[in-house]
DNA sequence: TATGAATGAGATTTCATTCAT
DNA sequence: CATGAATGAAATCTCATTCAT
């Protein structure tokens, strides 16, 4: 019975990326309130009832959305541990750059995910659990080989990390309250905070010390 | 035509702030969409029916509740304005300080608001003009004055303002996506924010000038 | 207590009129369900409340703007009455003439009160009985006499008047209904109906034969 | 594209005449405004939700109820055609009994429908478009048949087609009204105003001359 | 496994009417 | 008598979810 049929698992991913797929479509067009199961469904080509073979509930659909962005954002671990060979100052402007450029593409989408995250709190903890820590984690490995190489200075790679994630979830933040000066600048804002960072941490003197 | 009976006035006032304050505990609780006007009638101690002589809808209470805060947050703009006296350092510590603080206390309330400006066009767009903009306005207004006293390097205004907004809605959003850590040490990532912004945009050497 | 002031019984009837008059405008503009008590009472320039005083609700202040038009009516009624020196030629073109045009002024406000005196039973039985019945008493009344007078061939009074009445009650009901042929046109029309019936019941014959 | 399954196209007709049925029965009790959905849904015997599966709303609810009624009305049709052979007072007679016949039948559901499409504008548009005027035009045309054959004087067909359906509808607001002398004598009401027509029409010496 | 018709709980909103001032 | 704020019943409609086929 639970003999796992290689085939079978091969059709089952294929018709949940096909949902998923549908999913983000929809959500990102109406929200996740104003988007229905019969929406995604429509858009999937399937039917209604078919959606529930593979989903919990419509919450377990915006769950899944959520974490294959999680895959999505793995590319963000690979750049992380790739990034342990960069500078201070490297790190920060490619994480700017790919974390805003990744935000434009993406923003109606992000609309509809962000506000359900944070309403639902099952979401919310998965999205923690799952994405948010394992990656803050990373970030503070990766500050800590730094600092244990004396690139940086006395800073809480934790505080560092939280500062970090802070400005980058709060230029999110802006473009969804409708400001689009940072989104229509990208690159400039990308630089503007790397500068302020890597100078704030200290962290361009010991650069060229190297 | 429209003579304003003073007294019929602070009658409707008092009526509305006791279904905002209704509004705000309830919203609080449960979120927006699983809050029921119900809710917000018992709560606030009257009937159904009364909150729509005072509200032309849901959307509109929260849309009050949200303007609500504006002038709580007009608080801020006197304290901007205050700041002109103050040194940068001052002000950055001061408005991270009472923004996160703020914050903390309101925590369950934002987590209900921010998802539904985020999400209703309307009203995120009367967010953003009545207040995220003007705040914005005099932010910039603030370091420009900083800038004319070659208190400041040479960091466009915009931008620096983009840059603490940024880190203050990202604050906000750690917390609710379930990061404690910045508001277990509110005061600590104060300092830390601050000292990294003073140093970043060389704040801290003018200063000293002077 | 019930001793008739006659100086309040002038206002009331002046309020009663005020009220009245205003709930023909927004009935004719909206029709009966549609018209709210708030909507008459502001066209009227009072309280709400205050229609309360003068009659007992809202269908009651229907069944008075019927029973006003009765009092409009009963012009036609001293019309009936003048009608016995006419010929019977000349009363059918009158009637219908009159009818006709009435109605083309009055296309809105009948629209709103035609439905309701036909769905609600005691406004219907009011109609009846008050405007109605007494009419066609009159119309059968004087078709009588024209038979007594031997102006008329064998038909039974009441049958003509039927037939009148559904010529004419038929009309509206086709304006209502949307056919703008008869309104374009009413006095086309009211000739070919007199023709008609004059012809029909014979009534030309023994016209001339005076 | 949308292959049509003769099976569910039954079933789902099937349903849908289950639906207006009872919307019939509970229109014709309680007239369209008190007639609410869940009645409605409670006579047809299925949940209230189904109904909206079937029908847009409630007003799309009686739109079909009254498109249905043109279905029995195309009998009507029918008999128009087939009249073609008959003399103008034999088709008129038919006429005039059929239609009061059928009106006896369905008197309360008349009384429901006819104040709904004069008082909705929608409803009356296309009670217009889709019955009303092509019965007329029906009508116009046997007219003019007979006109062209001269069995008939020179009244414009237009204006007889809208004196006899003037009649008709007249005869209904009649019985709506309270009025049960027509109702109560149908057959001897249709020889009179056959009768009437025929003279008045001068279409009862023709007819003899063949 | 796929389908999609059926379900029915549930929420917003309107508005006639009342009644304290 | 006038006012108009308060009331709360009532009705439509949506949509996630189920389940027989």
């Amino acid at each position: 019975m639970t003999a796992t049929d290689p085939i079978k698992d091969a059709v089952t991913q294929a018709r949940q990326r096909q949902i998923l797929e549908a999913a983000v479509t929809v959500f990102a067009e109406k929200g996740y309130h104003r988007a229905t199961i019969r929406d995604i469904a429509r858009t999937a080509g399937i039917a209604d009832g078919t959606i529930y073979n593979y989903f919990k509930n419509k919450q377990d659909v915006m769950m899944n959305v959520v974490l294959q962005m999680a895959e999505v954002s793995s590319l963000m671990e690979d750049v992380l541990q790739a990034a342990q060979t960069m500078t201070p100052a490297q790190l920060l402007a490619m994480v700017f750059q790919n974390r805003l450029r990744t935000l434009r593409k993406n923003l109606p989408l992000t609309r509809a995910i962000f506000p359900q995250v944070v309403t639902d709190s099952e979401l919310q903890q998965m999205f923690f659990e799952e994405l948010l820590l394992p990656n803050m984690e990373k970030g503070e490995a990766v500050f800590q080989a730094y600092r244990d190489r004396h690139q940086l200075g006395g800073a809480d790679p934790k505080m560092i990390v939280r500062g970090l994630f802070s400005v980058i979830f709060g230029t999110i933040m802006m473009a969804l309250l409708g400001d689009t000066f940072i989104l229509d600048d990208t690159d400039a804002f990308s630089e503007q905070m790397t500068d302020i960072f890597l100078h704030g941490l200290n962290l361009d003197q010991p650069e060229r010390e190297q």
